[in-house]
DNA sequence: AAAACCGCATGACATTTGTCATCTATTTCA
DNA sequence: TGAAATAGATGACAAATGTCATGCGGTTTT
């Protein structure tokens, strides 16, 4: 099996390029460093996986991902990456990639390789796990009962995830806008939150939807 | 490697039992023919994957998986189907199950076997195709430039929305504090709103999702 | 070349926000 | 009954936030 590595860290792309021809069924024709070599070298080899960086610096992996897709819809394409950075996977999906594992698993990406040649999708561990809350029909998964929540405070909770200030809540819920501000006080310690605009963004991440 | 097949049909466990012992790196430990062989096999055997069809008469592949999954938080159930239903998919990824693969994908079978076995999650091929439309329903469709944002506007609107601060914003894209105090202000005029939580609020309501 | 514009920065300012200590009335509980 | 817990309020305070006027070096327009 032929494949391209297209890392930013020139280190990382060579550590792989050894680590997995130490693999007898594989071979890497090349190695890049950004979106643009991964186009380049694709059109010039046209492998049967091209194994990337999502994030580099002059041109993205997405980027580069979707120009290729484009001229060759059969292409597949296994995202690297350092983190399991939620927001990219979506991306990811849309553009047509046949998976998103994480770099440091060395071990697991022969395997990934050869399932893709085979035409699977593959994708590191924890991330599928993650797919589930990005779609809505997780709803409500958020246990407030765990962290100490009472319904009052669900209640300014919801307010504050509308955007209301502390005097229309205190209005809105027939408190003292003083009340309000304690009331928040406390669910950002239980949290561990810092202010109302964090609070609102867990509301929209871990509660609803 | 140990496994277990857990087929309703017979005659498929048998051939893929035939199939995948073909590759001296597998071991089938046992077959079955519903969920609760999956659940006895797997408690007695804790076979590396367990390969399982998800639609079974007397108990659900899904159900099984439920279970297994209660006792063994670890346990990797890859998942067979004989086309790509797509009301599956989401259950299957939310049980935490290790993948969901085709039968007919012979070829396919054995690298996701090896894959899974090493922490990934496998897909087959047009599955994962799916999963954006899931989501893509309501994905991203507010349109920045009719309002007048540009893209350093798009970026910070990013930033608050994943609740930074101001100061922290600016060192994220080297700006000062100030700059991005005006960046902030200016947005909230084009968008008619009134604070940074509410611009938060906006991001998942209208943009995001 | 002058004028207009743009990205970025400052400083001043009013407001909002978050934290904390303290106080009162009410309820709960030993 | 008396003590402790609870819901709500206050006031003081520091920090963060949003607004505005203004300035400064570049580009672009005219």
């Amino acid at each position: 099996m032929q494949i391209i590595i297209v890392d930013d860290d020139r280190l990382v792309a060579l550590s792989l390029k050894t680590i997995l021809e130490a693999d007898s069924s594989i071979t890497v024709a090349a190695t890049g460093q950004d979106g643009s070599d991964a186009i380049a070298l694709y059109r010039k080899y046209h492998p049967d996986v091209l194994l990337m960086d999502i994030q580099m610096k002059s041109m993205s992996g997405l980027q580069a991902a979707e120009e290729i897709k484009k001229q060759d819809k059969e292409a597949k394409i296994l995202f690297l990456t350092t983190f399991s950075d939620d927001e990219y996977i979506l991306k990811a999906l849309q553009v047509g990639a046949k998976g998103y594992i994480l770099k440091q698993d060395y071990e697991g990406i022969v395997p990934a390789l050869h399932a893709v040649q085979g035409g699977q999708s593959v994708f590191g561990g924890e991330i599928v796990q993650k797919i589930p809350e990005l779609i809505g029909s997780s709803e409500g998964s958020f246990d407030f009962a765990a962290h100490d929540i009472s319904e009052k405070e669900q209640g300014i909770i919801e307010q504050v995830a509308r955007g209301r200030s502390n005097r229309e809540i205190a209005e809105e819920l027939y408190l003292s806008e003083g009340t309000v501000r304690n009331y928040i006080s406390i669910i950002l310690d239980k949290l561990s939150l810092r202010d109302r605009t964090q609070l609102a963004v867990f509301y929209y991440q871990k509660v609803k939807r």
